[in-house]
RNA sequence: CGGAGUGUAGCGCAGUCUGGUAGCGCACCUGGUUUGGGACCAGGGGGUCGAAGGUUCGAGUCCUUUCACUCCGACCA
């Protein structure tokens, strides 16, 4: 391709609205361009050509894999969500229209419905399993809060594949081969990734495995062991059963008057007892389908810090909402010295697992500025896992020291079972003529997001640095000053025969000084340049690695050779 | 939805307080010079100042309403 020829509109200046690192130069690199409504990106002739790149691979591995690729209508009417029981439960996010006939419709933000639907029609016998299916579509969520580019767009292009099981067994075979097949595309991408732990989320199901692109920008803590290779969503993280070496306090079962204490600093101080030996109650209103809600008591210790995403899985809620004082009072509790052990009868209360049976615990008394000491916590309650894990905490696993780091989630696979197979009807005969529903896997790639994490982990600060896989060209060839005849005749000369052997070239013969094409080739970031300039006076160009911009004189005679053995 | 802010040329911004010919930089077009680190000179095109209403002889500027977008929190590939 000559650059004269493509549409690439870099620019000096940084749009206002972005942070990141890849936000910054996909956009200044002319690769995508904001359309203006939020979270909405047009793929420009670079970007499509990476994106495309990234496709490839996800694609043939996939296919590598026996799975099968298939396209789903990006359009899904609203009958499935119903069936499902996603209409509601997905919300705001879901954008539904009508049509000309009142009909209503979602914009698919991710596609079990659809996929159950297909199957379905199509499956009926046990010997056409297993099955997995996959697409690379277009989905369409609608945000609460888009940003970072192409790292959290409204609009954006998943891979998603549903595998279909006679049994668990089966699907639990098919969940690890995909789990091998994602580290063979995140490796071959060149990106360093860490598999985890996670919450299933509004996709339901059970176990559930992340893909982790390390980077100081992800928007998700995850926790990792320094021990093993334990690694885990914060949001599903677990940890070793904590233990106190301050001495417990030596209180007997009384009332104490504590008017300030209404943090569970001032209540450690106030005792002068460590915050382990405080009960920590968090009230919290958790909102179910139609709109109907209660308020939760989440009960921890002074030392710990609620987890929401386990509180909300808890109380298998929607959402969580923070409760005002003045909800609070009519619901018959006092903020600060609320209290699990004797709550009033309307609000429901769950226990975190490290409170089953602790003693000597300084407890809210459900009355304004008193406490009570010396409870025990053995009664009949719901305990659960409720707890954020801190760094510094044990590995449940080895007993390693976990520790937080950031990640982009890139991809997630989970272990569905029966979650969408029973509601929708799609079963299938078995050996014995027995109906049965089938047993599913999920799992997803963010395409379009793999581009902004590629950039977040190969970048400078002068633009971006592709992997050899995500490139969007091979090659970069300048030809420093097109005036010059014998600079032009070797750029054009090279350019031919370099494309006759495979490479894709991007070959620079604009009229620009060398300094612009030079700050353009950093910032679009293909992996290697072939730069034509002074020196071909001596017979030498310069091959340039991207990466540290190292810069090697070689031959003008052996450059076709030398880049075709540096190439592969 | 809660909090904070911004809407003026394709992009980045000034002008708004104190009403009086709509500006600057980048980008773009024409001509010339220049060609190893985002060149220079000369000329040029491009705007219903987010929208609606109001005050006024006169509104980008003041008032009211509204919409959109951005940033900080809850959702997710």
């Amino acid at each position: 391709m000559r650059f004269s020829r493509l549409l690439v509109p870099t620019t000096k200046e940084t749009p206002n609205d972005a942070t990141l690192a890849s936000h910054i130069f996909l956009i200044r690199g002319g690769f995508i361009q904001s359309v203006g409504g939020s979270g909405l990106y047009n793929f420009l002739p670079l970007g499509k050509k990476v994106l495309d790149r990234v496709r490839n691979v996800v694609k043939e591995e996939l296919d590598n894999a026996g799975c099968q690729e298939v396209s789903l209508s990006f359009v899904t009417p609203a009958s499935l969500w119903e069936e499902s029981g996603r209409y509601e439960k997905y919300g705001k996010e879901l954008l539904r229209f009508k049509d000309r006939k009142d009909n209503e419709f979602v914009l698919g933000p991710t596609h079990e419905e659809m996929m159950v639907n297909l199957v379905r029609q199509s499956v009926k016998s046990y010997k056409q399993l297993p099955l997995n299916l996959y697409q690379i579509n277009l989905k369409f969520r609608d945000e609460i809060r888009p940003r970072f580019g192409l790292m959290r767009g409204r609009e954006f292009l998943m891979k998603d594949g549903y595998s279909f099981h006679v049994d668990e067994a089966d699907m639990k075979r098919e969940f690890d081969l995909m789990e091998e097949t994602y580290k063979k595309i995140f490796t071959r991408l060149g990106l360093e990734f860490r598999v985890v732990e996670a919450d299933s989320g509004a996709i339901g199901g059970s176990g559930s495995k992340e893909f982790m692109v390390l980077a100081d920008s992800g928007e998700d803590t995850i926790v990792v062991c320094d021990g093993c290779d334990y690694g885990a969503n914060i949001e599903a993280a677990v940890r070793r059963e904590k233990t106190c070496d301050a001495p417990a306090p030596q209180l007997g079962s009384e009332k104490v008057h504590t008017p300030d204490a209404t943090t569970m600093e001032a209540l450690s101080k106030f005792f002068n007892v460590d915050p382990f030996y405080l009960v920590k109650t968090v009230a919290m209103r958790a909102f179910y389908d139609e709109g109907k809600s209660q308020i939760v008591l989440f009960a921890l210790r002074g030392s710990d810090e609620l987890q929401e995403v386990k509180a909300c899985n808890a109380v298998d809620a929607n959402e969580l909402v923070e409760v005002s004082e003045e909800e609070l009072e009519e619901a018959g509790l006092i903020a600060g010295f609320m209290s699990p052990l004797n709550a009033p009868e309307s609000v429901r209360v769950v226990i975190d697992n490290a409170l089953k049976g602790a003693t000597n615990m300084i407890c809210g008394a459900n009355e304004k500025a008193y406490h009570t000491t010396g409870n025990t916590i053995d009664g009949d309650f719901d305990y659960r896992d409720i707890v954020a894990v801190q760094e510094g905490d044990a590995c449940a696993k080895c007993g390693g020291t976990l520790r937080y780091t950031k990640g982009i989630e890139a991809g997630h696979i989970f272990q569905l079972g029966t979650r969408y197979s029973e509601p929708l009807g799609c079963t299938f005969l078995d050996e014995n003529g027995k109906a049965k529903p089938m047993v599913m896997g999920t799992y997803g790639i963010g395409v379009s997001r793999l581009l902004a994490a590629i950039i977040e982990q190969h970048h400078d600060e002068k633009g971006c640095i592709w992997t050899k896989e995500s490139a969007p060209f091979d090659l970069y060839v300048m030809v420093s000053n097109i005036k010059d005849e014998a600079q032009l005749a070797l750029g054009e000369k090279l350019y031919e025969a370099l494309s006759a052997a495979g490479i894709d070239v991007l070959f620079d013969d604009r009229k620009d000084r060398f300094g612009a094409k030079m700050k353009d080739y950093e910032l679009i970031g293909i992996p290697h340049a072939v730069i034509i300039g002074k020196k071909l006076f001596d017979g030498l160009v310069e091959f340039v690695t991207r990466e540290g911009m190292v810069k090697e004189e070689v031959s003008a005679e052996e450059i076709v050779s030398f880049v075709q053995e540096r190439l592969c």
